[in-house]
DNA sequence: TGACGTGTCAAACGTTTGTTTGAATTATCC
DNA sequence: GGATAATTCAAACAAACGTTTGACACGTCA
């Protein structure tokens, strides 16, 4: 058995191929999902040979696992939770930056535009990978939107109403990438949204939930 | 070429075999997704022969299509858009209402279950069923919850706002659905809503929205 | 009874799939 | 520069897939 797969990529030189693969990789992936797309589309994408995931990852789940890994930390580090606003800023102010962020990740294009769809795929059909990437990615992010929830609400972290509201903003957030089919088929006119589209969604949301947040707190106090 | 499928089942009392491989179909297609999930898995479920499929249905695509206008007409004829409120109910009871039925169709266990799951990967990847369900079912839908939130803000059916908003309220409503993988996994504790949780959700998401409408109703008029 | 249409069945077909193989090529180090 | 390891390649592999086939069982009507 000499095909033993490097154990560390030491030289840090020659995984071009590795990184072509990753990149081909989530672009098919998200087009087709796990089980649809082949091995062989992305090794043609990546110019590699069919042997070069194996060799490279182990398999095709492999592979997989580290894509999706790839796609969300590029995303993130692209648009980070907050943007730009700071940490110590009024909630509503984080609010906005919060759900702005939430929409250029997932509207994204180019080349970590795959993430908002490997994302919606992994909740039809959660693979192993899912496990670890809500550990070490959703949860801190829940837990910078409940901080900004219950300021808002001005009442305790673990208050169920904390939970509800935020899972009310997420939820208009993910909406228009998930639902895109039926939106686009009820809407022909209507495409991705740019820049300013985001800008416009990202308002209505921000306003739709600090006014349904802001009533809750008065009466609910 | 004998293998002409027939144009009519009209003796009404043989196509048993239809309609037990409809409901293996849903469900597995439900379970696996159009791709995944195999006839042989299908027939075995059925109690009929693998050939049954292309026998009765041409081949696996007509079934998958055929399966998802079945399990769509059963969610709806089991749960009305309004449930028992009439149509000229005040819109806050009519949006109650909607919200209640949509998620009682979207949870609903049994034999329409798979209803929910279908529509999920139709969201994901939307085949050739999806354009005449979304003209026959969802437009109707929509039209449904437009005139209501028109009512609540009191403003023309065609302004934008309503478009919004309607997607604030039903993105709320699919997301407990869609996104369950993450909230699982989030809060282990937490299984499927039964009839009181719905309840619970409903009421929120109805509080939740009708604070937002009527204050975008009394700071835009 | 015999012919005919309908439905079911086991078996096989042709493709496509992920993976493996062993040789060929390239890079690395003494 | 030659030995050694790392990487790539065309080819083949075994398994699973949707579909087709031809024989067989059953009911209906002449």
């Amino acid at each position: 058995m000499k095909l033993k797969p490097p154990a560390k990529s030491g030289d840090a030189s020659h995984d071009e191929t590795r990184r072509q693969l990753l990149g081909a990789a989530g672009e098919v992936f998200a087009e087709a999902g796990f089980r649809n797309a082949t091995v062989r589309e992305i090794c043609r994408r990546a110019g590699a040979n069919v042997a070069a995931i194996n060799y490279h990852f182990g398999d095709k789940e492999k592979l997989y696992t580290e894509a999706l890994r790839y796609a969300q930390g590029k995303a993130l580090e692209k648009y980070p939770l907050l943007l730009d606003v700071a940490a110590d800023a009024p909630p509503e102010k984080r609010l906005r930056a919060f759900i702005q962020s939430l929409l250029l990740r997932i509207f994204d294009k180019g080349p970590t535009a795959w993430h908002g769809k490997l994302m919606s795929r992994e909740m039809i059909e959660p693979t192993a990978a899912l496990n670890s990437l809500v550990e070490e990615r959703m949860r801190p992010m829940a837990g910078q939107l409940w901080q900004i929830v219950a300021d808002i609400l001005d009442c305790p972290l673990n208050d169920e109403r904390v939970r509800l509201c935020a899972f009310s903003v997420v939820s208009q957030c993910v909406f228009y990438h998930h639902c895109r089919p039926v939106v686009s088929r009820l809407f022909p006119k209507e495409e991705l949204p740019d820049a300013a589209g985001i800008e416009r969604l990202a308002d209505h949301i921000t306003r739709f939930s600090l006014a349904a947040m802001k009533h809750l707190s008065a009466t609910k106090h």
